[in-house]
This record gives structure tokens, sequence and C-alpha cells, in this order.
DNA sequence: GTTGGTGTTTAGAATGATTCAAAATCTGAC
DNA sequence: GTCAGATTTTGAATCATTCTAAACACCAAC
């Protein structure tokens, strides 16, 4: 069951969207939601099902118009890894993403600033940097992990 | 036209394969060349393009099938930039990658020891790592842009 | 030097995520 | 209410990659 957008979030959507001369739809809010109800960087058919929880008619192409919206607006990252499916990440502030490979989860690593000026320092004059991803592989020692979802 | 391998490249190879029990075969020796050859990080088929040209016989499976066990092995690295083709590299000191959004090309970027250090000391207690991908975005300043191949 | 087993290569079919194309639907201005 | 433009829907097309099964190469044993 998905919560609808508080009125902030709305907000945010709408502005963002406007941004590119777009709107705001009922789809689009409701996949929309789907990212921010639970953030664990769903692929495009995971937040398909989810969406079509609260909106059965919704279409497969529908979210991936969506969440290609939504990308080309900022309000949205894609998390690749390696070669499986792209998986969604409304979290904006800088991270990087950690992918556990003994049960698939990828889980948002914090990226402090001064990590991200000295990965910018190791470029070699005339490269001029857009966006920098970082991945890691590996495992959890899932000892105390706490994070609900 | 690619060159056979060294005597020291081959050497690497077979040292390499044999850690999984396998061999070295003409094919194997043709696609590693290919890599060796030109290190501007082909995809499988510009690979298969390349190593058609000493071997017109080679199929699209087996430079999969041959670039999959390099892989295996720790010979060879898989870089991935969103949903690009794979494409494959075969620097195996600690590096990272720059894609040039605008030609295309995929850069080797140096990764000193004490950044990746630093990359490592960001993640919470609990997580391991086996492999660390960083990619970059962006264009370049073509000015005394050098480099040969 | 023939034979049999094992790993490798080959060609082609299958897969699956993503993209595309075209018709149907919605929306907001006039 | 009508129209134009944007959005959504359905189903087909794409295309990199993987799979399958048959042919092949290699080598050790006979
Ligand atoms: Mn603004
Ligand atoms: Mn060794
Ligand atoms: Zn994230
Ligand atoms: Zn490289």
């Amino acid at each position: 069951m998905i919560q609808n957008l508080t009125e902030h979030q709305r907000e945010g959507l709408q502005e963002a969207l406007a941004h590119g001369g777009q709107k705001v739809t009922a789809q689009r809010e409701v996949v929309y939601s789907v990212l921010l109800a639970k953030r664990d960087h769903p692929t495009v058919d995971e937040v398909f099902q989810r969406a079509r929880e609260s909106m059965p008619g919704l279409s497969l192409a529908t979210v991936y118009n969506c969440l290609e919206t939504f990308v080309g607006c900022g309000l949205v990252r894609q998390v690749n890894h390696e070669r499986e499916s792209t998986r969604y990440c409304p979290n904006l502030a800088p991270h990087a993403h950690f992918r556990d490979d003994s049960t698939g989860r990828v889980h948002d690593i914090e990226l402090p600033a001064n990590v991200l000026q000295t990965l910018r320092s190791i470029l070699p004059a005339g490269f001029e940097t857009d966006s920098i991803e970082i991945s890691f592989h590996g495992h959890t020692k899932n000892k105390t992990s706490r994070h609900s979802n």
C-alpha cells in the first residue's frame, strides 16, 4: 500500500517537472511515491508491481516513461550494477552505492564532500567531469544490521 | 593487423588460465592479443571484428567465451557505462574510467593507493568490499591531447 | 596409429531488458 | 464543446547477451 505524496513532496515533483515544461500526472505521482515509499533501489519491474497496487491500469511503458522523465529532471538517479536491470534512487544527496552480492541488495553510502574533492583531483588536466559514479561490491556482516524498510 | 603475443605475454596468459585448469588455445591467444594491441576498451563486437582479421573463422560466441574466461582468471576487467555494451580492459593496475560523452571514448585514470584507501574508509562498519568501480563522465578539452593509438 | 574422453568452438535459437511506433486518451485553452 | 498538444497504452521491434546442441581438437591410453 503506497501512501500519497506529502504536499511538500508534490511540490518538489511539480517544480522539477516544470523545469522541462512538463506536468504532474496521476501516473507520475504514483511512480514517484513508490520510489519515495521504499528506498531500496527498485528495478523498473519492481516499481511497476508496486505502483499497480494503487493504480491497476498502469502500464510498464509508462513506468519507463516516468522514470526517464524523472532522471531527465534530476529528481531521481539511475543505478547500474554490471549488466543487471537498472535500478532507481530518489536520494539526491551525493552518495555511492554498495551492492551486497549475497543478498542482491543495494545500500546508499554517504559521500563526504572532501572525498568527492579527492576523487576529482586524480583527473589529469583537460578532463571535465559532469558526474562520478562509485559502486562498491561485497557483502555485509549483518551483526547489528539496523535500517528500516 | 594484430601482432602476436610476446613470450612474456603468452606466459602470463598461460599462467592465468592454468589457475582455473584451462589451456591456451589459438582463439584465446588471438582475443587476448587484440586486447593488448589497442587498449581502447573495445566492446565484444569490436574485439570480434579485430580478431577476425587474423582468424577469419572465429565466432562471436567464442569471443564471448574467451572474454568471460579472462575475466574469471582476473586477466581482464569488464567496464560498464550505464546501459552501453560491456567493454574490456587488460590494464590490471588499479584505475578508474573516464568516459568522454562527446566522443564515446573511455580513458584509464590512474588510481593512487591513498585515494583507494580514502574510499574504503567511507564504508560503515560491517561492509566488506570485494571491489570498487569508479567511473567519471564528462568531456575532454583536447588541447594537448597526447596519447597514442 | 586408432580410440575415447574432455574441454573448446561453432552456429543458431532463445532470452530479457529496453525502446519504438501508432492508436487511444487526457487536458487545458479558446 | 472543440481542438491541439502532451501523455499513456499496447504490442511489436531491438539488440546485447546467454543458451543449446552439434562439430571439433587435443591428448592420453591402448
Ligand atoms: Mn527551480
Ligand atoms: Mn600463480
Ligand atoms: Zn542510492
Ligand atoms: Zn581500463
